[in-house]
DNA sequence: ATGCATGCAAAAAATTTGCAAAACG
DNA sequence: CGTTTTGCAAATTTTTTGCATGCAT
Protein backbone atom coordinates (compact mmCIF):
# COMPACT_ATOMS: atom_id res chain seq x y z
CA UNK A 1 0.00 0.00 0.00
CA UNK A 2 1.25 3.38 -1.14
CA UNK A 3 1.61 6.45 1.43
CA UNK A 4 -1.49 8.28 1.10
CA UNK A 5 -1.88 9.37 4.29
CA UNK A 6 0.14 12.75 3.05
CA UNK A 7 -3.00 14.33 1.32
CA UNK A 8 -5.37 13.29 4.08
CA UNK A 9 -2.73 14.92 6.22
CA UNK A 10 -1.97 18.20 4.21
CA UNK A 11 -5.49 18.72 4.00
CA UNK A 12 -5.82 18.40 7.59
CA UNK A 13 -3.94 21.45 8.41
CA UNK A 14 -0.73 18.84 9.25
CA UNK A 15 2.65 20.20 8.05
CA UNK A 16 4.09 17.49 5.61
CA UNK A 17 8.10 17.83 6.91
CA UNK A 18 11.03 15.12 6.67
CA UNK A 19 10.86 13.30 9.39
CA UNK A 20 7.50 13.09 9.01
CA UNK A 21 7.13 11.69 5.44
CA UNK A 22 9.97 9.09 6.80
CA UNK A 23 8.28 8.16 9.18
CA UNK A 24 5.06 7.73 6.93
CA UNK A 25 6.87 6.08 4.37
CA UNK A 26 7.58 3.33 7.08
CA UNK A 27 4.52 2.85 8.54
CA UNK A 28 3.08 2.11 5.15
CA UNK A 29 5.91 -0.48 4.23
CA UNK A 30 5.17 -2.00 7.95
CA UNK A 31 2.28 -4.39 8.47
CA UNK A 32 3.47 -5.47 12.12
CA UNK A 33 3.44 -3.50 14.89
CA UNK A 34 6.61 -2.35 15.67
CA UNK A 35 7.48 0.49 18.61
CA UNK A 36 9.01 3.82 18.89
CA UNK A 37 12.35 2.71 18.93
CA UNK A 38 12.01 0.06 15.65
CA UNK A 39 10.80 2.72 13.86
CA UNK A 40 13.18 5.50 14.70
CA UNK A 41 16.10 2.58 13.92
CA UNK A 42 14.36 2.31 10.95
CA UNK A 43 14.17 5.93 10.18
CA UNK A 44 17.77 6.31 11.03
CA UNK A 45 18.86 4.38 8.13
CA UNK A 46 16.80 6.67 5.83
CA UNK A 47 18.00 9.58 7.35
CA UNK A 48 20.06 10.09 10.21
CA UNK A 49 19.52 13.38 11.44
CA UNK A 50 16.04 11.94 12.92
CA UNK A 51 16.29 11.93 16.54
CA UNK A 52 13.65 9.72 18.86
CA UNK A 53 11.80 12.40 20.17
CA UNK A 54 10.55 13.50 17.07
CA UNK A 55 9.47 9.58 16.73
CA UNK A 56 7.38 10.20 19.75
CA UNK A 57 6.09 13.64 18.56
CA UNK A 58 4.59 11.99 15.30
CA UNK A 59 3.21 8.94 16.77
CA UNK A 60 1.20 11.44 19.19
CA UNK A 61 0.42 13.87 15.93
CA UNK A 62 -0.68 10.70 14.02
CA UNK A 63 -2.88 9.38 16.85
CA UNK A 64 -4.43 12.58 16.92
CA UNK A 65 -4.87 12.08 13.56
CA UNK A 66 -6.94 8.88 13.39
CA UNK A 67 -3.67 7.70 10.85
CA UNK A 68 -2.38 5.45 13.28
CA UNK A 69 -3.14 3.05 16.20
CA UNK A 70 -1.26 2.82 19.64
CA UNK A 71 -1.50 -0.71 21.35
CA UNK A 72 -0.27 -0.99 24.92
CA UNK A 73 0.46 -4.93 25.33
CA UNK A 74 1.25 -6.72 28.13
CA UNK A 75 4.38 -4.87 29.77
CA UNK A 76 5.83 -3.53 26.79
CA UNK A 77 6.47 -0.47 24.80
CA UNK A 78 3.56 1.63 23.03
CA UNK A 79 3.27 -0.08 19.30
CA UNK A 80 1.99 1.23 16.53
CA UNK A 81 0.35 -0.01 13.26
CA UNK A 82 -1.29 2.15 10.45
CA UNK A 83 -5.18 2.58 10.70
CA UNK A 84 -7.15 2.41 7.61
CA UNK A 85 -7.26 -1.21 7.43
CA UNK A 86 -10.11 -2.92 8.67
CA UNK A 87 -10.85 -2.57 12.40
CA UNK A 88 -9.37 -5.56 13.95
CA UNK A 89 -8.19 -6.87 17.59
CA UNK A 90 -5.71 -8.90 18.24
CA UNK A 91 -3.83 -12.58 19.86
CA UNK A 92 -0.68 -12.59 20.89
CA UNK A 93 1.66 -15.32 20.78
CA UNK A 94 3.16 -15.63 24.29
CA UNK A 95 5.85 -18.21 23.74
CA UNK A 96 7.57 -15.98 20.57
CA UNK A 97 5.49 -12.57 20.48
CA UNK A 98 3.70 -13.03 17.52
CA UNK A 99 0.64 -10.80 16.79
CA UNK A 100 -2.32 -12.09 14.86
CA UNK A 101 -4.94 -9.95 13.93
CA UNK A 102 -8.54 -11.52 13.92
CA UNK A 103 -12.14 -9.23 13.41
CA UNK A 104 -15.06 -10.35 14.84
CA UNK A 105 -18.68 -8.68 14.16
CA UNK A 106 -20.20 -10.85 17.22
CA UNK A 107 -17.63 -9.06 19.98
CA UNK A 108 -18.52 -5.79 18.51
CA UNK A 109 -21.75 -5.99 18.49
CA UNK A 110 -21.99 -7.51 21.86
CA UNK A 111 -19.51 -4.88 23.41
CA UNK A 112 -21.80 -1.84 22.00
CA UNK A 113 -24.72 -4.21 24.00
CA UNK A 114 -22.68 -4.14 27.03
CA UNK A 115 -21.67 -0.19 26.72
CA UNK A 116 -24.91 0.87 26.12
CA UNK A 117 -26.52 -1.67 29.17
CA UNK A 118 -24.01 0.49 31.83
CA UNK A 119 -24.98 3.45 30.24
CA UNK A 120 -22.21 4.55 28.37
CA UNK A 121 -20.90 5.49 24.77
CA UNK A 122 -17.95 3.60 23.07
CA UNK A 123 -14.98 5.79 22.49
CA UNK A 124 -12.61 2.76 21.53
CA UNK A 125 -11.91 -0.65 23.03
CA UNK A 126 -8.84 -3.14 23.63
CA UNK A 127 -9.46 -6.82 23.21
CA UNK A 128 -6.45 -8.94 23.86
CA UNK A 129 -6.26 -12.40 23.73
CA UNK A 130 -2.91 -13.59 25.26
CA UNK A 131 -1.99 -17.42 24.08
CA UNK A 132 -0.20 -20.67 23.49
CA UNK A 133 0.38 -22.28 20.02
CA UNK A 134 -2.23 -25.54 20.34
CA UNK A 135 -0.31 -28.84 19.51
CA UNK A 136 -1.88 -30.73 17.15
CA UNK B 1 -13.92 -9.54 53.10
CA UNK B 2 -11.22 -10.56 55.34
CA UNK B 3 -7.43 -10.85 54.25
CA UNK B 4 -7.73 -15.01 53.79
CA UNK B 5 -4.80 -14.94 51.17
CA UNK B 6 -2.05 -15.72 53.76
CA UNK B 7 -2.92 -19.14 54.87
CA UNK B 8 -3.06 -19.86 51.13
CA UNK B 9 -0.09 -18.13 50.51
CA UNK B 10 1.77 -19.48 53.44
CA UNK B 11 0.88 -23.21 52.12
CA UNK B 12 2.35 -21.83 48.81
CA UNK B 13 5.52 -21.49 50.74
CA UNK B 14 5.67 -18.00 50.59
CA UNK B 15 6.77 -16.00 53.20
CA UNK B 16 4.41 -13.96 55.49
CA UNK B 17 6.62 -10.60 56.10
CA UNK B 18 5.12 -7.22 57.83
CA UNK B 19 5.22 -5.74 54.47
CA UNK B 20 3.47 -8.44 52.85
CA UNK B 21 0.61 -8.45 55.53
CA UNK B 22 0.51 -4.59 55.38
CA UNK B 23 -0.03 -5.12 51.88
CA UNK B 24 -2.27 -7.86 51.58
CA UNK B 25 -4.48 -5.98 54.37
CA UNK B 26 -4.70 -2.83 52.29
CA UNK B 27 -5.67 -4.66 49.06
CA UNK B 28 -8.57 -6.89 50.64
CA UNK B 29 -9.75 -3.39 52.54
CA UNK B 30 -9.57 -2.10 48.71
CA UNK B 31 -12.18 -2.50 45.88
CA UNK B 32 -10.71 -0.27 43.70
CA UNK B 33 -7.86 -0.65 41.39
CA UNK B 34 -4.45 1.14 42.83
CA UNK B 35 -1.24 1.63 41.48
CA UNK B 36 1.65 0.62 43.05
CA UNK B 37 2.60 4.25 44.37
CA UNK B 38 -1.36 4.65 46.11
CA UNK B 39 -0.28 1.26 47.95
CA UNK B 40 2.86 2.13 48.54
CA UNK B 41 1.04 5.83 50.33
CA UNK B 42 -1.52 3.76 52.36
CA UNK B 43 1.39 0.93 53.49
CA UNK B 44 3.31 4.19 54.96
CA UNK B 45 0.63 4.96 57.16
CA UNK B 46 0.37 1.85 59.07
CA UNK B 47 4.24 1.51 58.86
CA UNK B 48 6.29 3.88 57.54
CA UNK B 49 9.38 1.76 56.97
CA UNK B 50 8.38 0.24 53.95
CA UNK B 51 9.90 0.96 50.78
CA UNK B 52 8.60 1.58 46.99
CA UNK B 53 10.46 -1.46 45.90
CA UNK B 54 8.72 -3.80 48.42
CA UNK B 55 5.40 -2.68 47.09
CA UNK B 56 6.50 -3.78 43.02
CA UNK B 57 8.30 -6.59 44.48
CA UNK B 58 5.52 -7.66 46.31
CA UNK B 59 3.00 -7.43 43.59
CA UNK B 60 5.29 -9.11 40.76
CA UNK B 61 4.88 -11.75 43.93
CA UNK B 62 1.09 -12.13 44.19
CA UNK B 63 0.75 -11.69 40.55
CA UNK B 64 2.58 -14.95 40.15
CA UNK B 65 0.73 -17.03 42.99
CA UNK B 66 -2.20 -15.40 41.29
CA UNK B 67 -3.87 -14.09 43.95
CA UNK B 68 -3.73 -10.20 42.04
CA UNK B 69 -4.62 -9.00 38.47
CA UNK B 70 -1.89 -6.58 37.33
CA UNK B 71 -4.10 -4.24 34.79
CA UNK B 72 -2.34 -1.62 32.40
CA UNK B 73 -5.46 0.81 31.45
CA UNK B 74 -4.29 3.22 28.46
CA UNK B 75 -1.49 5.27 28.98
CA UNK B 76 -1.22 5.28 32.98
CA UNK B 77 0.81 2.45 35.39
CA UNK B 78 -0.06 -0.94 35.97
CA UNK B 79 -3.03 -1.02 38.35
CA UNK B 80 -3.96 -3.98 40.53
CA UNK B 81 -6.97 -5.61 42.08
CA UNK B 82 -7.10 -8.83 43.95
CA UNK B 83 -8.25 -12.22 42.28
CA UNK B 84 -10.56 -14.43 43.88
CA UNK B 85 -13.73 -12.57 43.33
CA UNK B 86 -15.25 -14.09 39.68
CA UNK B 87 -14.00 -12.88 37.05
CA UNK B 88 -14.84 -9.52 35.12
CA UNK B 89 -13.81 -7.05 32.38
CA UNK B 90 -13.50 -3.01 32.78
CA UNK B 91 -15.39 -0.36 31.79
CA UNK B 92 -12.96 3.19 31.96
CA UNK B 93 -14.93 6.31 32.29
CA UNK B 94 -12.96 8.61 30.10
CA UNK B 95 -13.72 11.49 32.02
CA UNK B 96 -13.64 10.59 35.30
CA UNK B 97 -11.07 7.65 35.13
CA UNK B 98 -13.70 5.51 36.81
CA UNK B 99 -13.55 1.83 36.67
CA UNK B 100 -16.89 0.06 36.33
CA UNK B 101 -16.81 -3.83 36.30
CA UNK B 102 -18.59 -6.01 34.09
CA UNK B 103 -19.19 -9.73 33.35
CA UNK B 104 -20.25 -11.01 29.82
CA UNK B 105 -20.44 -15.11 29.56
CA UNK B 106 -20.99 -14.81 25.85
CA UNK B 107 -17.75 -12.59 25.84
CA UNK B 108 -16.03 -15.18 27.58
CA UNK B 109 -16.69 -18.20 25.05
CA UNK B 110 -16.70 -16.23 22.03
CA UNK B 111 -12.90 -15.82 22.81
CA UNK B 112 -12.51 -19.27 23.55
CA UNK B 113 -14.07 -20.07 20.35
CA UNK B 114 -11.82 -17.22 18.22
CA UNK B 115 -8.51 -18.69 19.84
CA UNK B 116 -9.68 -22.19 19.23
CA UNK B 117 -9.89 -21.27 15.45
CA UNK B 118 -6.91 -20.03 15.32
CA UNK B 119 -5.05 -22.54 16.87
CA UNK B 120 -4.47 -21.60 20.41
CA UNK B 121 -5.15 -21.93 24.01
CA UNK B 122 -5.94 -18.98 26.23
CA UNK B 123 -3.68 -17.92 29.21
CA UNK B 124 -5.65 -14.81 29.67
CA UNK B 125 -7.09 -11.96 28.12
CA UNK B 126 -7.68 -7.90 28.43
CA UNK B 127 -11.09 -6.77 27.19
CA UNK B 128 -11.17 -2.89 28.28
CA UNK B 129 -13.96 -1.04 27.06
CA UNK B 130 -13.22 3.11 27.33
CA UNK B 131 -16.48 5.31 27.27
CA UNK B 132 -18.18 8.31 27.86
CA UNK B 133 -21.35 8.71 30.05
CA UNK B 134 -24.29 9.01 28.07
CA UNK B 135 -26.74 11.84 28.75
CA UNK B 136 -30.11 10.38 29.45
C1' DA C 1 21.21 -20.84 61.62
C1' DT C 2 20.41 -19.92 56.91
C1' DG C 3 18.27 -18.39 53.27
C1' DC C 4 14.90 -15.29 51.67
C1' DA C 5 13.16 -10.43 52.03
C1' DT C 6 13.98 -5.59 52.85
C1' DG C 7 15.50 -0.70 52.36
C1' DC C 8 18.16 2.33 50.05
C1' DA C 9 20.22 4.35 46.29
C1' DA C 10 21.27 3.90 41.77
C1' DA C 11 20.01 2.09 37.19
C1' DA C 12 16.86 1.11 33.49
C1' DA C 13 13.22 1.74 30.35
C1' DA C 14 9.83 4.58 28.10
C1' DT C 15 8.41 8.90 27.22
C1' DT C 16 8.12 14.02 27.55
C1' DT C 17 9.79 18.69 27.53
C1' DG C 18 12.56 23.36 27.14
C1' DC C 19 15.04 25.76 24.06
C1' DA C 20 17.61 27.67 20.23
C1' DA C 21 18.15 26.67 15.44
C1' DA C 22 16.16 25.02 11.05
C1' DA C 23 12.49 24.09 7.82
C1' DC C 24 7.71 24.50 6.02
C1' DG C 25 4.13 26.83 3.46
C1' DC D 1 8.58 35.81 6.72
C1' DG D 2 5.98 34.01 10.62
C1' DT D 3 4.94 29.57 12.60
C1' DT D 4 5.72 25.18 13.36
C1' DT D 5 8.88 21.54 13.84
C1' DT D 6 13.27 19.65 14.90
C1' DG D 7 17.42 17.89 17.44
C1' DC D 8 19.60 17.77 21.54
C1' DA D 9 20.05 17.29 26.28
C1' DA D 10 17.89 17.10 30.36
C1' DA D 11 13.81 15.92 33.02
C1' DT D 12 9.86 12.73 34.20
C1' DT D 13 7.60 8.64 35.15
C1' DT D 14 7.35 3.91 36.14
C1' DT D 15 9.72 -0.01 37.35
C1' DT D 16 13.82 -2.90 38.33
C1' DT D 17 18.12 -4.18 40.51
C1' DG D 18 22.67 -4.64 43.45
C1' DC D 19 24.04 -4.97 47.79
C1' DA D 20 24.59 -5.03 52.76
C1' DT D 21 21.54 -5.90 56.60
C1' DG D 22 17.49 -7.85 58.94
C1' DC D 23 13.84 -11.12 59.66
C1' DA D 24 11.05 -15.54 59.07
C1' DT D 25 11.01 -20.22 59.68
Amino acid sequence: MKNDYEKQLRDAGVRITRPRRVILDILSQTDGHPDALEIFKRAVEVDNSISLSTVYRTMKLLEEQGAIHRHAFDGGPSRFEQAGNQHHDHLIDMETGDVIEFHSEMIEKLQEEIARSLGYEIIHHRFELYGRKLKK
